[in-house]
DNA sequence: CAAACATATGAATACATGTTCAACTATTAA
DNA sequence: TTAATAGTTGAACATGTATTCATATGTTTG
């Protein structure tokens, strides 16, 4: 057996390649601002865009891919459509990467 | 003020751009393989290079980028480096991320 | 029905980046 | 010092992808 890691599952290459994909959805700055606009409430496409300073069009792309991802969900109300994080493991992924800016450099860094 | 999300330090364009280009080397499969080898205990550059099939030059490159983002530390012991995961919240995001994985799909999704 | 609004989609482009190859530095052994 | 091993680095290439523009779909209102 090739355990590469002591995570669960993650031992095949579809996994890995699976977690890579995410995070690479995550990776784009507008992506991950489009995000953490979804993270607390619900959010239409054009607030996104104005909040943003993106155009409606590229909102909308990039919404595909991050529900195609299951990232975000999606559901209409009238002619618009609102768009919120799917899971709490979203906002998770984001505070650890943000803790991990936040931890103090090694001196051996150097 | 502009609180795009309630993270803290997270209303800030250059702490976006700061975590995706975290996401963003996480996003290659072959660095978050490479991350998976360091995770849990030291290990050199040629042996990550044969235990993941890939050529040392590229897994150098790699290791440089991601050391450069602090993700991974290094200790040279004579001819040959050794490579670790820098802190424990790198761990942390790849699991958070694999629970999304997990997460079960709502009906709602289709 | 047509018009207006909100969103989605396809094609084209411009830019970024993963990978390879070759050459270079660093460390140890003879 | 020379040879051998381990790692790094730079340039070149090939592939992927973020963005834009134009157009299409869906939804409500007149």
């Amino acid at each position: 057996m090739s355990t590469l890691s002591k995570l669960p599952g993650m031992d095949s290459e579809e996994n890995v390649s699976q977690l890579a994909d995410l995070f690479s959805l995550m990776g784009d700055t507008s992506r991950l601002r489009i995000i953490l606009c979804c993270l607390h409430e619900p959010i239409s496409v054009s607030d996104i865009a104005s909040q943003l300073g993106l155009s409606q069009s590229l909102v909308s792309h990039h919404l595909r891919l991050l529900k195609a991802a299951r990232m975000v969900r999606s559901e209409r109300q009238g002619k618009q459509v609102f768009y919120t994080a799917a899971d709490r493991h979203v906002q998770c992924v984001i505070e650890d990467m943000a803790a991990h800016i936040a931890e103090p450099s090694n001196s051996e860094d150097l």
